[in-house]
DNA sequence: AGCACGCCGACT
DNA sequence: GTCGGCGTGCTC
């Protein structure tokens, strides 16, 4: 063979690429003839042929060896950026990341890439080319062109906008100028205008403000003593990785505590990250930091159009946005000069993704801090167990923020005991007469309820019958106002019938508790209020939640009914009384997380009540009023609760005293999905890794979505590394087998959700 | 994931 | 006779 004979100073260059396709490793190839090596470094995009296909990748690795016969390397396509889009650092927490969740490397890379430069787009600064009139009006150049009459159409156009025509816009699916565009332009009547975008046109709303101050809806206050610690705690670990977590109840200044922080970061040239768990909470704390700072920032969230996350994505990783706002998909976006992060609401299991590349933005944000050596903040009114484990570990530094003396008081608890009483619609008449007389106060009352819809289901009073999802294993959900029956699982809608399929008989009548049934009985109950409903339903369509939120705080709303949107970081200084019409409801749960969950909420409803000067009730109607979680929780508050709840996962061996991985699989047939579970059940006890216990498989909570039979099978350890190591063994023996192929399946690390 | 190749049913 | 169903094989 030839290749014998190539002496070692020929040794080919070889590039390691991250290409994003399911699979886990990298790619090996040439680079394409006449590349200047030294200007090309990993980070930078590189586009691949790729079987049949291009793709582009990112480099990870320049060496000169390959594991791929020679005679298989193939030539790179060409190497787009110049200077790399992703540094040394985000390089190394994205193989962190991908190995940690055990997802492919070229996909988890792709994840940190904003998703217009996956497509292979320029990351240089854009300009966009205009085309213009040229010349001076003359009165014959229209009349010359009457044998041209689309370059006629055109010419007339062009005079007419002042800024020209955008070269996209040239052509439509209707209609095609390019060539009368090209004619005009050889005779002289129109050219092309480079127009440079301004990356971050000054904020017209920041620009009158000082660096500091002026804020009316919050002004910066004087700190209080904790505020004060936690700001100089967290000052002195600048330019160091060091992880706090901020303890403090709704009301007691922790945004404050971010304010502050940002302020110190940016006065020294840093950039300043901040995530949070949902984009409903994105405006409201954009337009504090707007209020407060004559710095460019930032927002970058999934809901936003390709072209604004591109730029955010750019102006973060250039170093001209100082502040980034955003949510679980910006924990990647590269910073050139990181000096904090901040991330809100930290207990929040939304910043889990839980599809595809199942993250935790929290804890990916911990280990950029480490490897950025920035300090990190996570802050909460009711912590994670995670995070008050990791407190207790010494690897979290805890600050506490005390409730501000004068200001919100603590709201009153009152477990209402609603057993042998009557309720209207789950509603007792004690918690009727509360609503009553908050509303004759000319104060607002809110009322918390778990589920969306009229009514969980519609049951035959006569034969039972409940009405069931034709592809899940649940029932469906009344949605009275269009008068459907609908499946959150699937989206499943069919007409409400008349009369029982199974009896036939006209007895079918609505079972439980939705957000639209307590509003309708909340008219009934109080014609004279003014009632406002607030779940995924109502705020569907785009604005809708800003214009309900807007009349509230006009008072235009007294009652307030709504799901887990309600409960999440809105203020509604106007609200005394929080109303948890089924507490028991997140107390009995086969998830082992449910308590914690409950107990969150709760919480989070009562910061609802009682802020500013007015002191709130909340009101928890419960058929358990004794429950062992509850009675901690009402009566000394969250961090009590929380030390009672940990020790029950210690001595239960649950997270976070030990460490999960979920392995999931689903497959029209049951049992195939159950086989898959099976074998690797087998072969993992064939690894011999002891110290990983192996449950299951067992169907998961919903065996059935969608027409897909649903298994699952828990690995669980007390050594993280015992975990690992045993998928790092199993995943790729797996993905070989047959099996693999006929199910979907996949790995989810730390789930939060066992389902 | 895509995208091919490759063998068996209902249509111009 | 073919258009097209998705089974399985591969991507440096």
């Amino acid at each position: 063979m030839a290749t014998l004979f190539i002496p070692l100073t020929v040794m080919p260059t070889v590039l390691k690429i991250a290409v994003p396709v399911p699979m886990h490793r990298l790619f090996d190839y040439l680079p394409p003839a006449g590349t200047k090596l030294e200007t090309v470094t990993p980070g930078v995009r590189v586009e691949v042929p790729f079987g049949r296909r291009r793709k582009q990748g990112i480099l990870l690795e320049i060496t000169d060896t390959s594991d791929i016969a020679p005679e298989r390397l193939r030539e790179a396509c060409r190497i787009i950026d110049t200077t790399p889009l992703l540094s040394g650092t985000d390089l190394r927490l994205m193989r962190w990341a991908s190995h940690y969740y055990h997802h492919p490397i070229g996909e988890a890379m792709s994840a940190a890439l904003a998703a217009v430069l996956r497509k292979g787009e320029s990351a240089e600064p854009e300009t966009r080319r205009r085309l213009f009139a040229t010349g001076f009006p003359h009165p014959d150049t229209l009349a010359n062109l009457r044998r041209a009459p689309r370059q006629r159409e055109l010419f007339i156009r062009l005079q007419q906008s002042a800024n020209g025509l955008a070269a996209n816009d040239l052509v439509t699916p209707a209609t095609d100028f390019s060539g009368p565009a090209r004619a005009l332009i050889s005779k002289g009547l129109a050219d092309w205008r480079e127009t440079a975008q301004k990356p971050f046109p000054p904020d017209p709303a920041a620009t009158h403000h000082p660096q500091i101050g002026g804020d009316s809806a919050c002004p910066p206050l004087t700190l209080n003593a904790g505020q004060a610690h936690a700001v100089a705690t967290v000052t002195a670990a600048l330019g160091n990785y060091q992880a706090f977590l901020l303890e403090g109840v709704t009301g007691s200044g922790k945004t404050e505590v971010y304010l502050r922080l940002t302020q110190e970061v940016l006065t020294r040239g840093g950039q300043v990250m901040i995530l949070l768990p949902e984009i409903n909470l994105t405006p409201q704390l954009e337009a504090r930091f707007r209020a407060r700072f004559n710095a460019p920032i930032a927002t970058f969230h999934s809901a936003l159009a390709d072209g604004v996350r591109r730029r955010a994505w750019l102006s973060m990783q250039r170093g001209e946005s100082a502040i980034l706002l955003g949510t679980r998909s910006a924990a990647f976006t590269p910073a050139k000069s990181l000096g904090l992060i901040i991330l809100d609401e930290e207990h929040d299991s939304s910043f889990k993704q839980q599809e595809g590349f199942r993250f935790s933005a929290r804890d990916v944000a911990v280990m950029r801090a480490r490897l950025a050596d920035v300090p990190i903040l996570l802050g909460s009114a009711t912590p994670s167990l995670e995070s008050l484990h990791n407190v207790q570990l010494g690897r979290y530094r805890l600050l506490d923020l005390p409730y501000r003396a004068g200001n919100a008081a603590k709201p009153r608890f009152q477990v209402l005991d609603i057993r042998a009483q009557r309720l209207n619609e789950g509603i007792s008449a004690q918690l009727a007469g509360h609503i009553k007389d908050t509303l004759a106060r000319g104060e607002q009352a809110l009322l918390f309820v778990n589920r969306r819809g009229y009514a969980p289901t519609l049951i035959c009073h006569d034969c039972g019958w409940v009405a069931p999802c034709r592809h899940c294993d649940t029932h469906l959900v009344i949605h009275a106002r269009d008068q459907r029956l609908r499946c959150h699982h699937c989206g499943l809608e069919q007409p409400i019938p008349a009369a029982c399929p199974d009896c036939g008989k006209t007895t079918l009548q609505p079972l439980g508790l939705g957000t639209e049934r307590v509003e309708a009985v909340l008219n009934d109950l109080f014609p004279e209020a003014r009632v406002a409903r607030i779940d995924r339903d109502s705020t569907r369509r785009k604005g809708s939640l800003e214009r309900l939120l807007k009349e509230i705080h006009a008072g235009h709303i007294n009652l307030l009914i709504g799901t887990q949107m309600l409960a999440k970081g809105h203020h509604f200084p106007g609200v005394t009384l929080a109303g948890i019409l089924d507490v028991d409801a997140g107390l009995y749960s086969t998830d082992f997380r449910a308590g914690e969950r409950t107990a969150q909420l709760i919480i989070q409803v009562a910061g609802r009540a009682g802020r500013e000067e007015k002191p709130g009730t909340v009101i928890l109607q419960t058929r358990h009023p004794g429950h062992p979680l509850l009675l901690p929780l009402v009566r000394n508050g969250y961090p009590d609760f929380a030390r009672a709840c940990l020790l029950e996962r210690q001595s239960a061996g649950l997270p976070p005293y030990t460490h999960q991985a979920l392995w999931r699989a689903d497959a029209l047939d049951s049992r195939v999905a159950q086989r898959f579970l099976d074998d690797v059940a087998t072969h993992a006890a064939s690894l011999g890794e002891t110290t990983v216990l192996v449950l299951g498989p067992v169907p998961a909570p919903l065996a059935r979505r969608g027409n897909r039979y649903r298994w699952q099978l828990l690995l669980q350890s007390d050594r993280r590394s015992s975990l690992h190591a045993l998928l790092d063994r199993l995943i790729p023996a797996a993905s070989g087998w047959e099996l693999a192929r006929k199910v979907r399946w996949s790995v989810d690390v730390d789930p939060v959700d066992l389902y």
